[in-house]
DNA sequence: AATTCGCCCTGTCGGC
DNA sequence: TGCCGACAGGGCGAAT
Protein backbone atom coordinates (compact mmCIF):
# COMPACT_ATOMS: atom_id res chain seq x y z
CA UNK A 1 0.00 0.00 0.00
CA UNK A 2 0.87 3.39 -0.70
CA UNK A 3 2.65 4.91 2.42
CA UNK A 4 4.13 8.25 2.67
CA UNK A 5 7.52 7.55 1.12
CA UNK A 6 5.82 5.70 -1.70
CA UNK A 7 3.97 8.98 -2.62
CA UNK A 8 7.02 10.68 -2.32
CA UNK A 9 8.58 8.59 -4.55
CA UNK A 10 5.53 9.18 -6.92
CA UNK A 11 5.33 12.95 -5.93
CA UNK A 12 8.98 13.72 -6.81
CA UNK A 13 8.57 11.67 -10.22
CA UNK A 14 5.71 13.78 -11.52
CA UNK A 15 6.80 17.31 -10.78
CA UNK A 16 9.17 17.55 -14.30
CA UNK A 17 6.36 15.82 -16.72
CA UNK A 18 3.24 17.67 -14.97
CA UNK A 19 4.09 21.27 -13.72
CA UNK A 20 3.03 23.95 -16.02
CA UNK A 21 1.07 21.53 -18.55
CA UNK A 22 -2.29 21.97 -19.34
CA UNK A 23 -5.27 19.30 -19.32
CA UNK A 24 -6.66 18.90 -22.56
CA UNK A 25 -9.25 16.43 -21.56
CA UNK A 26 -9.79 14.62 -18.37
CA UNK A 27 -11.33 10.84 -19.08
CA UNK A 28 -13.01 9.86 -15.42
CA UNK A 29 -13.96 5.82 -15.95
CA UNK A 30 -15.42 4.93 -12.81
CA UNK A 31 -17.20 7.93 -11.20
CA UNK A 32 -17.72 6.75 -7.97
CA UNK A 33 -13.93 6.99 -7.01
CA UNK A 34 -14.87 11.06 -7.23
CA UNK A 35 -15.84 12.24 -3.91
CA UNK A 36 -18.02 15.29 -3.22
CA UNK A 37 -18.14 17.12 -6.45
CA UNK A 38 -21.01 15.97 -9.50
CA UNK A 39 -18.87 13.61 -11.31
CA UNK A 40 -21.04 15.30 -14.07
CA UNK A 41 -18.96 18.88 -14.07
CA UNK A 42 -15.51 16.81 -13.37
CA UNK A 43 -14.16 16.68 -17.44
CA UNK A 44 -15.49 20.14 -17.88
CA UNK A 45 -14.04 21.77 -14.89
CA UNK A 46 -10.87 20.19 -15.45
CA UNK A 47 -10.61 20.93 -19.15
CA UNK A 48 -7.78 24.03 -19.69
CA UNK A 49 -6.72 24.15 -16.46
CA UNK A 50 -2.79 23.90 -15.98
CA UNK A 51 -1.23 21.81 -13.43
CA UNK A 52 0.98 24.58 -11.25
CA UNK A 53 2.34 22.19 -8.37
CA UNK A 54 2.31 18.78 -7.39
CA UNK A 55 2.44 18.08 -3.58
CA UNK A 56 1.59 15.85 -0.71
CA UNK A 57 0.35 15.74 2.73
CA UNK A 58 0.70 12.18 4.28
CA UNK A 59 -0.23 9.76 1.97
CA UNK A 60 -2.69 12.18 -0.08
CA UNK A 61 -0.72 13.96 -3.48
CA UNK A 62 -2.23 17.15 -4.31
CA UNK A 63 -1.67 18.80 -8.23
CA UNK A 64 -2.59 22.23 -7.62
CA UNK A 65 -4.54 23.58 -10.53
CA UNK A 66 -5.42 27.14 -11.86
CA UNK A 67 -8.49 26.71 -10.18
CA UNK A 68 -9.18 23.41 -8.45
CA UNK A 69 -6.96 21.31 -6.24
CA UNK A 70 -6.89 17.75 -7.34
CA UNK A 71 -6.67 15.49 -4.48
CA UNK A 72 -5.35 11.83 -5.15
CA UNK A 73 -5.76 8.83 -2.43
CA UNK A 74 -3.91 5.62 -3.83
CA UNK A 75 -6.02 3.85 -1.46
CA UNK A 76 -4.25 0.37 -1.44
CA UNK A 77 -3.22 -0.52 -5.01
CA UNK A 78 -3.54 3.10 -7.17
CA UNK A 79 -0.89 3.47 -9.35
CA UNK A 80 -0.17 6.72 -11.42
CA UNK A 81 1.62 6.60 -14.63
CA UNK A 82 2.97 9.37 -16.53
CA UNK A 83 3.53 8.86 -20.43
CA UNK A 84 5.29 10.87 -23.01
CA UNK A 85 3.64 11.77 -26.35
CA UNK A 86 5.56 9.12 -28.14
CA UNK A 87 5.33 6.13 -25.56
CA UNK A 88 4.02 3.18 -26.71
CA UNK A 89 1.05 0.78 -25.02
CA UNK A 90 2.81 -2.21 -23.65
CA UNK A 91 0.40 -5.34 -23.14
CA UNK A 92 2.75 -6.58 -20.93
CA UNK A 93 3.23 -2.91 -18.89
CA UNK A 94 2.49 -4.73 -15.32
CA UNK A 95 3.83 -8.44 -16.01
CA UNK A 96 6.93 -8.13 -17.31
CA UNK A 97 8.99 -6.10 -14.89
CA UNK A 98 11.64 -7.85 -12.80
CA UNK A 99 13.59 -6.71 -9.95
CA UNK A 100 14.54 -2.91 -10.72
CA UNK A 101 13.99 -3.29 -14.72
CA UNK A 102 12.12 -0.35 -16.11
CA UNK A 103 9.20 -1.24 -18.06
CA UNK A 104 9.24 -0.30 -21.77
CA UNK A 105 6.41 1.69 -23.00
CA UNK A 106 3.19 2.57 -20.38
CA UNK A 107 0.67 0.41 -19.40
CA UNK A 108 -2.14 0.17 -21.81
CA UNK A 109 -5.75 1.70 -20.73
CA UNK A 110 -7.17 -1.67 -19.11
CA UNK A 111 -10.69 -2.32 -17.00
CA UNK A 112 -8.13 -1.06 -13.93
CA UNK A 113 -7.47 2.44 -15.52
CA UNK A 114 -10.11 4.73 -13.94
CA UNK A 115 -8.42 8.37 -14.96
CA UNK A 116 -6.68 9.45 -17.74
CA UNK A 117 -5.54 13.13 -18.14
CA UNK A 118 -4.90 14.04 -21.97
CA UNK A 119 -2.08 16.88 -21.28
CA UNK A 120 -1.07 19.39 -24.46
CA UNK A 121 2.45 18.64 -25.49
CA UNK A 122 1.35 14.92 -25.39
CA UNK A 123 1.70 13.58 -22.32
CA UNK A 124 -0.59 11.85 -19.95
CA UNK A 125 -1.23 10.89 -16.89
CA UNK A 126 -2.94 7.02 -15.96
CA UNK A 127 -4.50 6.31 -13.10
CA UNK A 128 -5.01 2.92 -12.61
CA UNK A 129 -5.99 1.16 -9.31
CA UNK A 130 -7.22 -3.11 -9.40
CA UNK A 131 -9.10 -2.72 -5.67
CA UNK A 132 -10.65 0.75 -6.10
CA UNK A 133 -9.71 1.83 -2.44
CA UNK A 134 -8.26 5.08 -3.89
CA UNK A 135 -10.07 8.41 -4.09
CA UNK A 136 -10.07 12.04 -6.06
CA UNK A 137 -11.68 14.68 -4.93
CA UNK A 138 -11.95 18.04 -6.65
CA UNK A 139 -11.55 21.41 -4.36
CA UNK A 140 -12.40 24.79 -5.44
CA UNK A 141 -9.34 26.71 -4.99
CA UNK A 142 -6.39 26.05 -3.63
CA UNK A 143 -7.92 25.68 0.01
CA UNK A 144 -7.51 21.81 0.18
CA UNK A 145 -5.64 21.83 3.29
CA UNK A 146 -9.09 23.01 4.90
CA UNK A 147 -11.08 19.69 3.23
CA UNK A 148 -12.27 17.42 6.22
CA UNK A 149 -10.39 14.77 4.73
CA UNK A 150 -7.45 16.51 5.05
CA UNK A 151 -7.87 19.44 7.74
CA UNK A 152 -7.12 16.70 10.78
CA UNK A 153 -4.00 15.28 9.53
CA UNK A 154 -0.88 15.12 12.12
CA UNK A 155 2.20 16.60 11.55
CA UNK A 156 4.39 15.40 8.50
CA UNK A 157 6.62 13.56 10.42
CA UNK A 158 10.26 14.09 8.16
CA UNK A 159 9.12 17.81 8.78
CA UNK A 160 8.12 17.31 13.04
CA UNK A 161 10.39 18.32 15.80
CA UNK A 162 10.76 15.63 17.69
CA UNK A 163 10.29 17.49 20.68
CA UNK A 164 7.15 18.90 20.06
CA UNK A 165 5.04 15.68 19.25
CA UNK A 166 6.61 13.81 22.07
CA UNK A 167 4.00 15.08 24.19
CA UNK A 168 1.32 14.55 22.15
CA UNK A 169 1.30 10.82 22.85
CA UNK A 170 -2.21 11.02 25.18
CA UNK A 171 -1.20 10.24 28.24
CA UNK A 172 -3.33 7.54 29.56
CA UNK A 173 -4.49 5.61 26.37
CA UNK A 174 -4.51 1.87 26.41
CA UNK A 175 -4.11 1.50 22.75
CA UNK A 176 -1.46 -0.30 21.49
CA UNK A 177 1.54 1.80 20.32
CA UNK A 178 0.72 0.54 16.54
CA UNK A 179 -2.39 1.79 16.73
CA UNK A 180 -1.68 5.37 17.66
CA UNK A 181 1.51 4.46 14.48
CA UNK A 182 -1.19 3.87 11.98
CA UNK A 183 -3.99 6.71 13.26
CA UNK A 184 -3.02 9.59 10.56
CA UNK A 185 -4.58 11.60 13.56
CA UNK A 186 -1.21 11.42 15.58
CA UNK A 187 1.49 11.08 12.61
CA UNK A 188 0.38 11.38 8.76
CA UNK A 189 1.86 9.00 6.22
CA UNK A 190 2.84 5.93 8.49
CA UNK A 191 0.93 2.93 7.27
CA UNK A 192 1.52 -0.80 8.09
CA UNK A 193 4.54 -1.77 6.75
CA UNK A 194 6.94 1.60 7.85
CA UNK A 195 4.66 1.06 11.88
CA UNK A 196 6.23 -2.19 11.87
CA UNK A 197 9.79 -1.21 10.65
CA UNK A 198 10.12 1.64 12.96
CA UNK A 199 8.63 -0.48 15.80
CA UNK A 200 11.71 -3.25 15.13
CA UNK A 201 13.83 -0.33 15.07
CA UNK A 202 12.86 1.32 18.37
CA UNK A 203 12.91 -1.74 19.81
CA UNK A 204 9.33 -2.00 20.77
CA UNK A 205 6.99 -4.23 21.04
CA UNK A 206 4.10 -3.69 18.54
CA UNK A 207 1.59 -4.13 21.52
CA UNK A 208 2.82 -1.97 24.22
CA UNK A 209 0.28 -0.08 25.35
CA UNK A 210 0.98 3.81 24.61
CA UNK A 211 0.27 5.09 28.22
CA UNK A 212 3.19 2.86 29.43
CA UNK A 213 5.89 4.53 27.40
CA UNK A 214 9.11 6.59 28.42
CA UNK A 215 9.84 9.50 27.29
CA UNK A 216 12.74 8.63 26.08
CA UNK A 217 10.91 5.59 24.42
CA UNK A 218 8.47 8.21 22.25
CA UNK A 219 11.58 9.93 21.49
CA UNK A 220 13.54 7.08 20.34
CA UNK A 221 10.41 5.59 18.31
CA UNK A 222 9.72 8.98 16.78
CA UNK A 223 13.25 9.31 15.82
CA UNK A 224 12.95 5.72 13.80
CA UNK A 225 10.25 6.63 12.06
CA UNK A 226 12.08 9.65 10.66
CA UNK A 227 14.75 6.65 9.67
CA UNK A 228 12.65 4.18 8.10
CA UNK A 229 10.50 6.84 6.09
CA UNK A 230 13.97 8.13 5.12
CA UNK A 231 15.19 4.99 3.92
CA UNK A 232 12.13 4.23 1.71
CA UNK A 233 12.40 7.37 -0.28
CA UNK A 234 15.93 6.91 -0.65
CA UNK A 235 15.12 3.12 -2.30
CA UNK A 236 12.23 4.72 -4.10
CA UNK A 237 9.59 3.39 -1.78
CA UNK A 238 8.48 -0.75 -0.77
CA UNK A 239 7.20 -3.12 -4.08
CA UNK A 240 5.38 -5.69 -2.75
CA UNK A 241 2.39 -6.07 -4.93
CA UNK A 242 0.62 -3.10 -6.89
CA UNK A 243 3.23 -0.23 -5.81
CA UNK A 244 5.07 1.25 -8.83
CA UNK A 245 7.00 4.28 -9.77
CA UNK A 246 5.29 6.55 -12.52
CA UNK A 247 7.55 5.03 -14.34
CA UNK A 248 6.23 1.77 -13.75
CA UNK A 249 9.72 0.52 -12.08
CA UNK A 250 9.47 -1.33 -8.72
CA UNK A 251 10.76 0.34 -5.85
CA UNK A 252 13.83 -1.07 -4.26
CA UNK A 253 13.30 -0.97 -0.16
CA UNK A 254 11.27 -4.74 -0.28
CA UNK A 255 14.36 -6.30 0.06
CA UNK A 256 15.81 -4.19 2.74
CA UNK A 257 12.35 -4.23 5.47
CA UNK A 258 13.52 -5.56 8.66
CA UNK A 259 10.55 -7.13 9.43
CA UNK A 260 7.59 -6.29 7.36
CA UNK A 261 6.67 -9.40 5.00
CA UNK A 262 9.39 -11.72 6.78
CA UNK A 263 7.09 -14.10 9.26
CA UNK A 264 8.58 -16.65 9.84
CA UNK A 265 11.97 -15.78 8.87
CA UNK A 266 15.33 -15.55 11.02
CA UNK A 267 15.44 -12.05 12.75
CA UNK A 268 17.99 -10.12 10.48
CA UNK A 269 20.10 -8.53 13.89
CA UNK A 270 19.75 -11.62 16.27
CA UNK A 271 18.46 -14.58 14.11
CA UNK A 272 15.11 -15.50 16.10
CA UNK A 273 12.45 -16.37 14.31
CA UNK A 274 10.06 -13.24 13.30
CA UNK A 275 6.15 -13.54 14.71
CA UNK A 276 3.63 -13.14 12.97
CA UNK A 277 0.16 -11.84 14.98
CA UNK A 278 -2.73 -9.31 14.26
CA UNK A 279 -2.47 -5.76 16.69
CA UNK A 280 -5.16 -3.22 15.43
CA UNK A 281 -6.90 -5.45 13.02
CA UNK A 282 -3.50 -5.09 10.96
CA UNK A 283 -0.63 -8.07 9.94
CA UNK A 284 1.85 -7.54 12.10
CA UNK A 285 5.51 -8.75 12.01
CA UNK A 286 8.14 -8.61 15.07
CA UNK A 287 11.22 -10.14 16.61
CA UNK A 288 10.03 -11.22 20.11
CA UNK A 289 13.66 -11.01 20.87
CA UNK A 290 14.70 -7.39 19.83
CA UNK A 291 10.95 -5.72 20.84
CA UNK A 292 10.56 -7.68 24.36
CA UNK A 293 6.58 -6.91 25.42
CA UNK A 294 8.03 -6.51 29.44
CA UNK A 295 11.32 -5.85 30.89
CA UNK A 296 12.96 -9.00 31.51
CA UNK A 297 12.82 -9.95 35.49
CA UNK A 298 15.49 -10.64 37.15
CA UNK A 299 15.94 -14.29 37.81
CA UNK A 300 14.83 -15.35 41.15
CA UNK A 301 18.12 -16.24 43.56
C1' DA B 1 -14.62 10.43 24.52
C1' DA B 2 -11.99 6.57 23.32
C1' DT B 3 -11.65 2.51 20.91
C1' DT B 4 -13.04 -1.29 18.07
C1' DC B 5 -15.64 -3.27 14.41
C1' DG B 6 -17.59 -3.86 9.74
C1' DC B 7 -17.41 -2.66 5.24
C1' DC B 8 -15.71 -1.56 0.68
C1' DC B 9 -13.00 -4.29 -3.43
C1' DT B 10 -10.54 -7.85 -6.43
C1' DG B 11 -6.16 -10.36 -7.57
C1' DT B 12 -3.57 -14.02 -5.63
C1' DC B 13 -2.70 -18.15 -3.28
C1' DG B 14 -3.19 -22.52 -0.72
C1' DG B 15 -5.94 -26.54 -0.10
C1' DC B 16 -8.64 -30.19 -1.84
C1' DT C 1 -7.35 -28.69 -13.50
C1' DG C 2 -10.55 -25.96 -11.31
C1' DC C 3 -13.22 -24.32 -7.62
C1' DC C 4 -13.44 -21.75 -3.30
C1' DG C 5 -12.45 -19.61 0.90
C1' DA C 6 -8.97 -16.83 3.09
C1' DC C 7 -6.24 -12.97 2.83
C1' DA C 8 -4.29 -8.36 1.91
C1' DG C 9 -5.65 -3.31 4.31
C1' DG C 10 -6.70 2.64 4.42
C1' DG C 11 -10.13 5.11 6.02
C1' DC C 12 -14.77 5.99 7.17
C1' DG C 13 -19.06 5.48 9.69
C1' DA C 14 -21.41 2.67 13.05
C1' DA C 15 -21.33 0.29 17.24
C1' DT C 16 -19.70 -0.44 21.88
Amino acid sequence: MPELPEVETIRRALVEPLTGRRILLAELRLPRLLLGFPAADFSAKLKGQKIRAVIRRGKYLVLELDKYALIVHLGMTGQLTAASRDATENPNFHKTVTGLQKPVGVHPVDKHTHLILHLDQGGRLLFRDPRTFGKLVLVPGHKWREHPRLSKLGPEPLEMKIAEVVPTFPKDSIRPVKALLLDQEFLAGVGNIYADEALFLAGIHPRRKVKTLKPAEKTVLLKAVQSVLRKGIKYQGTTFSDYRKPDGGKGGNYERLMVYGRGGMPCRICGTTLHKTVVAQRGTVFCPLCQPLASPRKKPV
